[in-house]
DNA sequence: CTTGGCACTCGGGATACAAGAGTGCCAGGG
DNA sequence: CCCTGGCACTCTTGTATCCCGAGTGCCAAG
C-alpha cells in the first residue's frame, strides 16, 4: 500500500518540518532530498499519503505537514533512534558522575536533557514502591512528636513527622528504633504493608500506643500517598515552538505531579523507550505534545521514568537517543552509590 | 510639586492600567474616578506627571502608561496594602495547617501564594544558615561510605554521602554520632564551622582520618554551598500578561537559583515587605518584571523569604497584601512544628 | 487655575492589489 | 502502469492606501 518512495516522502515531509517549521511542497523535497523523480511524482505520492491521513495541507495550496498518524509512523519506522557519539557519551558521563546524592543526581539529569534535547525534560525520583529499606531513623522533635525518617536504597530520603497519643522515653524510642530496622532493612516497600501488621507484638505492650501511631504513619504516608515526586527542567525552551492554544496549557500542566506521571506513562513497568504523540496522551490542552519517555533503573527492573515533553513537530531520533543515553547512565550512577 | 490631585491622577492611571492593560487617557480618568474636573485640567496634570518621568504615552496621541518611576511612587505613598478579610485569612490558615512535613508547607506555600495573587511564586526554604542543628545522623552505605543527615530545627533534612578514605566500623560509626550530636545540637549552622575545628581530638585516634572526611563534607556541602533551595509555582500565570521580550527570558530566569536569590533580595536579614519594579531589580531580561517579597521566620528574625514576581503592571496592592499575611501564617505554622 | 474649543497626530482596522508558492489535473511518453 | 511537463487555479502573505477615532497640546476666555 505504501512503497518505498512513499515512505521515503514521508520522512521527508517530517524531517523538513521539524527543522524548518513551515509546510513542505513538492518542490523542496525533490531539491533537498536527493529522489531522482518529479515534483509532479512527488506530488502523486503525497496526495495518497494525505488520504490515509498521514498528512495534511493546512489550506489549499500550500505545502504539507504531519499528522499524528504521520508522525507515529516516522517513529515506528523511519526515523530510528539517533545515536550518540563517544565524545558526547563520555561528556554526558562525567556530567552526571560529579553528582554527589541523589538530589543532585536528579537536577543533573533533568538539565542535561533539557540542553541535549532542547526540549521540557521530566525526571520521576526513584519510586518509593519500588526501592527497599535501608535505614530507619527516629528523631524526638518534642516528648509527643517524633521525626520519622526513611532512607531507602535508591538513596532517597523521605521525612514525616509523627504525632504521639502519649509521652515516650528516649528508651522506648530506641527499642522501636531497633524493631524498626531488624524488621524492615532490607524489605522492598511495596512488601512493608504486611509485614508492620506483625511488629505490635515485638513491642513492651506499654508503648504500642505509641508505637502504632508510627507504625501507620509509614503505611499512610510513605506507602500509599506521595510516592510520585517528579521534577521538571527546561521549560524556557517551550517558548521555542508556538502553540496553538498557547502554552498556558502546557506549563499547567507541568505543574501537576499527577499529570506527569500521567504522561511519563502509567503502565509503570515498562523500562522500554516510549513515545506518546499528540492525542496519544490523553491529557487535556496537550493535543499538540509529545513525550519521549523510559524506564531506567539500577539493574534489571525499572525504578522510575523520566523523558521529554515538546510539541508534536520533535526531533524525534535525538530525543529518543538522548533519552535512552541518559536513562542508561543514570542507572549507572544509582547503581553504584 | 505634586499636589493632592496629581497624585490622584497618577493613582488612577495605575489603577486603570493595571486592570486594563491599555494606555489610560484624561476623558476616562474623569469617567472613572469622581474627581470633579474636566479632562482638560487632567491632562495639564498629565503634562506635569510626564515631565517628572512618572508617566509616559507610548506613542503620541495615545493615553499614558506608569513608569518604574511612577509605579514606585503608587507603592511608597498611594497603592497601601490591601488587607484580607477574616475569611480569607482564616482560609490560608487552615489550608497551611493541613500540611504535614517541611517539603508539604513550602508546596503549599508556593501553591497559595500563586493562586491568590495570580502571579509567579517564589518561596526559600528556611535558610541553614540561620537554622540550627536538631540531630544529625550516619547511615553506612558501604564499609567506606556513609550517608549523613543533617536535620534542622525549622524540619529541613538535608543529606549527604561521605566517601571516607579508609573502612569504617559500626562502633566508630556510634562515636562518631555520638560526638557529633553532643558538640552540634542546639547550635546555629553558622557557628558549627567554628566548633569543628575542636573536634578530632575527642575522636580515637585511629579513626580521625575517617572523620575528618565527615567534617570537611559538612563544611562544604552543608554549610557554605548549596544552601539555597527556592521552590517557584504558577508559571502559567505568566501567560496571561505578555512580556516585552517574549517570557522565555523570564522562564529562564526562573530555573536559575542564583538570579531566584538575586531577586527575593539578597539583602537578608531584612524581614521587611519590599518591593523592586522594572530595572530596580538588575537581572537581565527581567526589565518589565517586578517582585514583591518579605522574609519569614518562626519568630524575632527571618528563616528565608518569599514573594511573588509578576510583570510590572502588576496588582501591587493585593500582591503586597497577599505576600505579607502569607509569610505571617507560614512563620506561625513554623514555630508550631 | 480651570475650562471649552479646535487643530493635529498617530495607531489600528479595512480594503485592494500583486506576487509567489504550491497544488490538482491532464495528456503524452517511456 | 507509472512518470513527467505543462497549465490553470487557489490561497497566503506582504505592501500600499485610506479612513476613522481616540487622545493630545495649545490657546484664549472665564
Amino acid at each position: 500500500m505504501l512503497d518505498d518512495r512513499k515512505l521515503a516522502v514521508l520522512r521527508a515531509i517530517v524531517e523538513d518540518y521539524v527543522s524548518t517549521n513551515e509546510p513542505v511542497g513538492s518542490k523542496s523535497i525533490v531539491d533537498r532530498h536527493n529522489l531522482d523523480v518529479s515534483p509532479a511524482t512527488i506530488r502523486n505520492d503525497m496526495a495518497v499519503l494525505e488520504e490515509q491521513g498521514f498528512i495534511v495541507q493546512p489550506h489549499t495550496s500550500a505545502g504539507r505537514v504531519p499528522t499524528d498518524k504521520g508522525y507515529r509512523l516516522f517513529v515506528d519506522r523511519l526515523g530510528g533512534v539517533k545515536p550518540f557519539s563517544a565524545a558526547e557519551r563520555r561528556a554526558i558521563e562525567t556530567f552526571l558522575a560529579g553528582a554527589y546524592d541523589l538530589d543532585d543526581v536528579v537536577m543533573r539529569t533533568v538539565r542535561l536533557l533539557a540542553q541535549l534535547t532542547r526540549q521540557v525534560a521530566v525526571v520521576q525520583y526513584p519510586s518509593l514502591t519500588r526501592s527497599a529499606v535501608r535505614h530507619i531513623e527516629l528523631v524526638p522533635l518534642t516528648d509527643q512528636r517524633l521525626l520519622l525518617i526513611l532512607i531507602t536504597n535508591t538513596g532517597r530520603v523521605e521525612q514525616r513527622s509523627v504525632d504521639l497519643p502519649g509521652r515516650i522515653s528516649e528508651d522506648a524510642i530506641t527499642q522501636l528504633r531497633a524493631v524498626l530496622n531488624a524488621c524492615l532493612d532490607g524489605r522492598r516497600l511495596a512488601e512493608v504493608a504486611s509485614v508492620v501488621g506483625d511488629l505490635p507484638e515485638r513491642i513492651t505492650p506499654s508503648e504500642r500506643a505509641n508505637a502504632a501511631a508510627v507504625f501507620s504513619v509509614i503505611l499512610e504516608s510513605l506507602v500509599e500517598r506521595h510516592e510520585e515526586k517528579v521534577v521538571v527542567g527546561g521549560a524556557a525552551n517551550l517558548t521555542a515552538a508556538d502553540f496553538s492554544r498557547g502554552l498556558h496549557d502546557v506549563l499547567e500542566a507541568l505543574e501537576e505531579q499527577v499529570v506527569l506521571m500521567r504522561l511519563l506513562g502509567e503502565s509503570g513497568d515498562e523500562a522500554s523507550l516510549t513515545v506518546r504523540i499528540g492525542a496519544e496522551n490523553q491529557v487535556q490542552g496537550l493535543w499538540d505534545t509529545s513525550v519521549v519517555a523510559v524506564g531506567y533503573g539500577s539493574g534489571d527492573h525499572a525504578l522510575a521514568k523520566l523523558g521529554v515533553l515538546g510539541p508534536t513537530r520533535m526531533d524525534y531520533p535525538t530525543a529518543m537517543g538522548a533519552v535512552r543515553a541518559v536513562a542508561r547512565y543514570v542507572g549507572q550512577i544509582l547503581a553504584g552509590s
